[in-house]
RNA sequence: GGACAGCUGGCCGAGUGGUCGAAGGCGCACGCCUGGAACGCGUGUAUAGGGCAACCUAUCUAGGGUUCGAACCCCUAGCUGUCCA
């Protein structure tokens, strides 16, 4: 959630950050007027509450000197219709505060480049030189199924269209790629955490997928919980309500989940393949820090991720996303893309944000600075998504007969 | 699935209708004491909001209810523990 003191204090800088994200000037306008109203709201409700509890201990003192109550019992019943009355009236603007402010999205930093759309992200540097095949690269489908490593069919038989069944030396490698990737990154400091895969809304709501994206969230039947779609959320929120020492600072986390999204808004995209399935398998990065810190983190785990592939010898591309393709909660993503020689193009395998304190302020994660409680930062990254790690090692090392040979990195995994 | 017991501040633990945001202890911080430390002594030590200065409001798992007034009584939910299936 956005800053609504700031918000408040200096509403044209604000303003001005949240229009570049493509907010709407006049939501804005209206969140402030919610925010004044809540707070004539609330002095309202405090003030008639006060007398409510002064005239209750004046009760008690007149029971015990026995007196009579008669006149003071009604003054106070008439003061009894007036809170009711101004506590509704808070609670209305309330609820109409938060359903703007829950669903404004964070602020992005001044160095986040303009734009609509992924066209206009800024690539930020290449790593590696895509290698140039004598014959034509396929496409990894193709491959996947030479080597009968992903079996789509039967996905699609057990489940439904955007599940696969992996096989095999694929399942091996898959394995293998999860185990690589969770000690690289403990090796660079991330403690390895595991979590449920299943949360309650006020999870999600911390990390900002609610309320704003319900429809891309599975939920089970009956029951507030859902599957997550990131192991972002488990591992953010388990500092949710708390207050930490800044001793414990910055937490650096790494976790494999399987991740669960219903692509609601992807209809007719990557329809083939395993580049958009509704499971898939994901190492996440999420670190915890101060605000002094956080930008420092940002490097360390855009560096994290961009070593892991350097590691399997994939090439890959670093790119600023632009404010329209900035997620919700983000105020900085560098995304990483892979090369894709079957496809002849980068695509995303990574992307690595920084929140600010736009989670922090929502699951409630301060630490100690000094005598006052203050918002940490959050920040999380994939590194990396399983499944495209395997596109891309499918279609970056493949030879003329379809075979693929398997970065060298990987063998100690691979026995 | 059934029966009972519990859920209080960083932790332990008192509190069964008013002056209780909450005794006491532990822990922590600061000060005194010491050559330095331990011990001892003193002071302080929840969170959020409010024109944030005194002060006011809310919070004793959550949500309802009774009452002028609820940590305390009633109802519902959640969680934890013990016993029985």
């Amino acid at each position: 959630m956005i800053d609504l003191k700031l918000l408040q204090k200096d509403f044209d800088t604000v303003s001005a950050k949240l229009i570049r994200k493509g907010v709407d000037a006049e939501l804005i306008e209206d969140l402030k007027k919610k925010n004044e109203n809540l707070k004539l709201a609330k002095v309202d409700f405090e003030t008639l509450q006060a007398s409510q509890n002064l005239m209750s201990k004046e009760f008690g003192i007149l029971m015990r000197e026995k007196k009579d109550v008669t006149e003071l019992k009604q003054k106070v019943d008439e003061n009894k219709i007036k809170i009711a009355q101004a506590l509704d009236i808070q609670r209305i603007s309330q609820e109409e505060l938060e359903k703007i402010a829950m669903s404004i999205p964070n602020m992005p930093d001044d160095n986040v480049p303009d734009g609509a759309d992924e066209n206009d992200n800024v690539e930020i540097k290449k790593v590696l030189t895509p290698k140039v095949f004598t014959f034509t690269p396929k496409e990894h489908w193709e491959l996947a199924d030479n080597n009968g490593w992903i079996d789509f069919e039967r996905g699609v038989k057990l489940a439904t269209s955007r599940f696969c069944v992996v096989n095999g030396m694929g399942a091996k490698l898959e394995r293998a790629l999860i185990n690589f990737m969770l000690n690289f990154n403990a090796k660079r400091g991330f403690t390895e955490v595991s979590v449920p895969s299943i949360v309650n809304r006020a999870a999600l709501e911390g990390t900002g997928q609610l309320p704003k994206f319900e429809d891309d969230l599975y939920k089970i039947e009956g029951q507030e919980l859902f599957l997550i779609p990131t192991a972002e959320v488990p591992l953010t929120n388990l500092f949710a309500d708390e207050i930490l020492n800044p001793e414990d600072l910055p937490i650096k986390m790494t976790g494999y989940t399987s991740c669960f999204r219903k692509e609601a808004g992807a209809a007719g995209r990557d329809t083939r393949g395993m580049i958009r399935q509704h499971q898939f398998h994901k190492v996440e990065l999420v670190a915890i820090s101060t605000p002094e810190e956080s930008n420092k983190i940002f490097d360390e785990m855009t560096a994290c991720a961009s070593d892991i592939l350097t590691a399997l010898e994939l090439p890959h591309r670093l790119v600023n996303l632009c404010t329209g393709d900035l997620g919700f909660g983000a105020a900085k993503t560098v995304d990483i893309e892979v090369w894709l020689p079957g496809q002849n193009t980068y695509r995303e395998i990574s992307s690595i944000s920084n929140t600010r304190d736009f989670q922090a302020r929502r699951a409630k994660i301060r630490y100690k600075d000094g005598k006052q409680n203050t918002l940490v930062h959050t920040l999380n990254g994939s590194a990396l998504a399983v499944g495209r790690t395997m596109v891309a090692i499918m279609e970056n090392c493949q030879n003329e007969d379809g075979s693929i040979t398997l970065p060298k990195a990987l063998d100690p995994y691979l026995n």
